[in-house]
DNA sequence: TCCTGCATTGTGAACGCTCACATATGACGG
DNA sequence: CCGTCATATGTGAGCGTTCACAATGCAGGA
């Protein structure tokens, strides 16, 4: 930057309002600032000017780092709304699900001088985490639990699952069974309370559940081979598609066709889930708006407000070929 | 660090000492210090540390942001090479694939201070940039060309599409429709040049290229309606497995049954690919290995090396049931 | 002519660390 | 009892910015 100054002949402050396109530079001026820049190749240097300042503006955001289709995509949406707010992402994915794992990632953000965190980690341990260390800084958590973590994002996962099942019950099924997310995972949690809350409402009888599921299409195909033996089974909800694709195979492999026998519905509509056979129907979550309300928040709390919150995300039921009437 | 200084009795000198664990350091002391450490919450500071030293122990990665299943993989599998190997990783995505957008990224990285450049984003214009610009530091980019970024980690692609292509002709097939990636991305280049070699090799006739994919299972769809339509067409490999998928949807819509009727090969070997019906043959990439390789090139060029390099990874192509003798 | 006030530019310290070097402390042999 | 060396610790500068404030220039009004 000294460099710079004394090729436009000015002092670094004016180099520094250029960079910053402060007001109070005459024109000439800082266009003469500016072709030193070009000419030198002359680039800021992040660390001074963090270090020089008191905020930083970057957000600190965690992920859970197996690339799932749902993080995934928040990670893109928070980019996005970020970006917009002015403000950087750094990002830290926890590949062991433990409370020090998740320790030492908030460490991690934390040493990069975050002004808050972001934890695309619904799972217990991460919730404990946050509910019990106080950073010092805001924390958000996507796809919380707002009975825990004050500060929380989320899409209406209890409602989703209600619409799911609510969809399979008018078609005409008797009852619903759900095949669930791994314990400790506060999405699969909840849409296990929507299905639940829903046949309840609707006075049908509530299935055994099968947890075990880890989100994986082997684990969909495990349960799905259990779920085919029973001749009961007329109606499938699945906590994510991936999932929801196992069990169609496993139905499909012992025999039982989808949707003549068996109804299934997933939870996310992969982009792929339209194309496979039958088209799944799922549960839609938008996430990019999932992304803009998490960042909303977190800038309302940066800004003073002290416990700001805001909606659940509404999710949509995307009908396809995999739900019908019980034959 | 001062006040951790004057609760441990010290210098500011040695509490970094203890913290980057240093020798010379009696242990009585450097536990006296690590207890102020904890008893104040001390937390260094990341940009002061990167200002003070020289280097910064960090790569730059930009990544091509729509989440895609391949470079998400390669990002984590980057990631964790690059912990390995004591760098921490910085990232940006690039949301418009424009020239300026690629300088932008870079741009963004560089003022980081970033040690090297990796581009997870092998299409041509990020190509041209890396070959016509000099960022001044090593410039690795993921499955590009060799002949024009001398810095490339990649995978076989042209092997693991002519496999693809054996494995079908193998069974009988008299040729393969390919159907493509969006031109500009080298993959897909190499995908296409990997089975018209094989054709070659083995005096078939080479079909019309299908392009205008663009790695989506909805493109997949398209390019598979055009397919079924014509009755000479048997066997079908596929840039990846999500247009894979909307293959088979079109073919399924269109009454040709796969594998009898037509087979289908993919490329990735998606989670899912192995529970779609029929289960998908693909070609699998060793993405873990794809990040070691790249990340020991970084390190290599950064010791001193000249131009180093390192093999293309190999792939396996896992059969399934997509695949099978003409009728 | 001189002063006031705004627009523009400059100055020096501070941010929190690492680096190179200087200094203190002890153990040991002569 | 002293010098020597290794080990342990301290000192001060400097990294490249921003921040708060100071200084300069110039126009316009009294």
């Amino acid at each position: 930057m000294a460099d710079v100054a004394a090729r436009a002949g000015v002092s670094h402050q004016t180099v520094s309002r250029v960079l910053n396109d402060m007001p109070g530079v005459r024109a000439a001026t800082a266009e003469r600032v500016q072709q030193a820049i070009d000419e030198l190749g002359y680039r800021r240097n992040l660390s001074a000017r963090l270090l020089a300042s008191t905020r930083s503006r970057t957000i600190g955001v965690a992920t859970w780092g197996n690339s799932q289709f749902g993080p995934q995509q928040v990670l893109l949406a928070l980019d996005d709304a970020a970006r917009q707010s002015g403000y950087r992402l750094v990002t830290t994915t926890l590949r062991t699900m433990t409370e020090q794992g998740t320790r030492a990632a908030v460490e991690e953000l934390l040493e990069q001088g975050v002004e808050a965190v972001v934890l695309v980690i619904p799972h217990e341990t991460v919730l404990r985490f946050a509910t019990e260390v106080d950073l010092g800084l805001p924390t958000l958590v996507v796809e919380g639990d707002l009975s825990r973590t004050p500060l929380t994002a989320g899409v209406d996962n209890v409602e989703g699952a209600a619409i799911a099942t609510r969809h399979l019950l008018e078609l005409g099924h008797t009852t619903v069974c759900h095949v669930a997310g791994p314990p400790g995972w506060s999405e699969a949690r909840a849409r296990v309370e929507g299905w639940r809350m829903e046949l309840e409402a609707q006075g049908r009888p509530v299935p055994p559940l099968r947890w075990g599921g880890d989100w994986s299409p082997r684990s969909g195909y495990e349960a799905g081979r259990s779920l085919a033996r029973d001749p009961e089974v007329t109606a499938v909800f699945c906590a994510n598609d991936q999932m929801a694709m196992g069990v169609i195979a496993a139905l499909r492999d012992a025999g039982r066709t989808v949707p003549d026998d068996v109804s299934v519905v997933g939870f996310d509509d992969l982009p792929e889930s339209a194309y496979i056979d039958p088209p799944l129907t799922s549960v839609r979550q938008d996430f990019d708006e999932l992304g803009r309300r998490a960042m909303g928040l977190v800038e309302r709390v940066l800004a003073g407000e002290p416990r700001p919150s805001a909606d659940l995300v509404p999710t949509t039921l995307v009908v396809r070929r995999s739900t019908a009437a019980p034959r």
